[in-house]
DNA sequence: TAGTGGTCTAGACCACGCC
DNA sequence: GCGTGGTCTAGACCACTAG
């Protein structure tokens, strides 16, 4: 069964933003371009475009065109992207462990019921800082090792989600968060120069992908005494 | 200039839906049905119920129907919906101040550049219960006096929001959340029954709705030991 | 005025669920 | 087999933006 003709066009369209052939701000090809050269009516390419749009990649003006728009605002800070999308200036990332392959299951939270054992997993923490001030631990995990070549590669910008949209065509498409207030252990406080005890968020991430066996998991500790953490839904893409 | 037909047809299942004429889990007229009953294409009707589905109000099932959903499940849990859609069972509430008119400004969190000055809003503030323990204190601001009915009504269901849908057709459309872990105050501590200084998650939210005058704004403090907050977002409603 | 996206028609055929 | 939603065609006219 072949892939429906929106399908194709959709996939055109999202490899051209992906490879950033087609940057932010900038305009695609128009409808009527685009019929003609997938020999499709404009019901098939609008359908597409709508597609796209509600995928967060695009933004149509009336009389103008469609454009380029930057993901991130149209999913939320922390509701599927990473951190250094989310805070515009003055953002460090400290590798504190670089992408290892390791043998163990990944954390407990997420692991309930449906989901198979993985016997081994890639694992990365990192301490974000905005103005040196560290405000977060990010422990991430990627069960399975479909993509062990990310232990070789480099984050493109530093981003590790930009590096699964770029190298991998790997998109976020949905996430679940479990929420909590606790006490920093010795360790966290450390590493978030605080004292012992202090209230750090702790968000508990699980990011579900268009690959549907590849997930991602993360722990975030946030000292949110100065940096807040965000989040923001909107049904108006 | 007349509403688009999609957007009259929309509207009709909509209103049906709210006033539960057509309830969870039924089915909708079939989209041939509702093209002879409105004298238009498909076409226009399938663009009606997309936007039902894009709001999260319905969900299609191919060769079965388009049948109605819980509308919580597309949006999650605190991300745009209130509490007592968010927890299964035991549920309790204790309104601790019932809705009035009060003569100052809302909470300042939200309250920047962006907004006039409201002289004047309807404040309410509840304790929620899970198994008769508190896990959330709940304030909650309706900036102006537009809404002035609602002192004077009982939620529907004991719900806010599934109020504010039935009786005044306003749907929420989008939140912004400001999350952060901070020390209980005594007050909040007593209320919550917790030590003083214990963690508690404060979340700031502000919802918009359909009525682009109408904002509703809350401040929410939650005692997550034993019941963490739960948040989850995904582009395939 | 030319080009873009927004709405709409009147068909067609296919894939799926159910009886 | 019948009814449902899913995909697609080949047009049409309108609303908006920009040169």
């Amino acid at each position: 069964m072949a892939e429906s003709k929106y399908i194709i066009v959709a996939e055109f369209l999202r490899e051209l933003i992906q490879k950033e052939e087609i940057k932010v701000g900038e305009y695609l090809p128009s409808e009527n371009e685009l019929c003609s050269r997938f020999s499709v009516t404009r019901t098939t390419v609008r359908r597409a475009m709508d597609q796209l749009m509600k995928e967060g990649f695009i933004e149509k003006l009336q009389g103008r065109g469609s454009r380029v728009r930057e993901r991130r605002k149209s999913l939320g800070l922390l509701t599927v992207k990473g951190f250094s999308e989310a805070v515009g200036s003055n953002v460090q990332t400290e590798m504190l462990q670089k992408p290892v392959l390791i043998k163990s299951n990944p954390p407990l939270t997420w692991m309930n019921g449906d989901s198979k054992d993985y016997d081994e997993c890639i694992y990365f923490e990192r301490l974000r800082k905005v103005n040196d001030i560290p405000v977060m631990i990010e422990k991430n995990w990627l069960p399975g090792s479909t993509l062990a070549e990310l232990l070789d590669t480099d984050f493109v910008d530093g981003s590790f989600f930009r590096t699964l949209s770029r190298n991998f065509k790997i998109e976020i498409t949905g996430s679940d968060h479990i929420l909590k207030a606790e006490s920093a252990s010795s360790k966290i406080a450390a590493l978030l120069q605080m004292p012992v005890g202090s209230p750090v968020l702790h968000i508990s991430v699980k990011f579900s992908t268009n690959k549907t066996d590849i997930i991602i998991l993360s722990e975030l500790y946030c000292n949110t005494s100065q940096y807040p953490v965000g989040n923001n839904y909107s049904l108006n893409h």
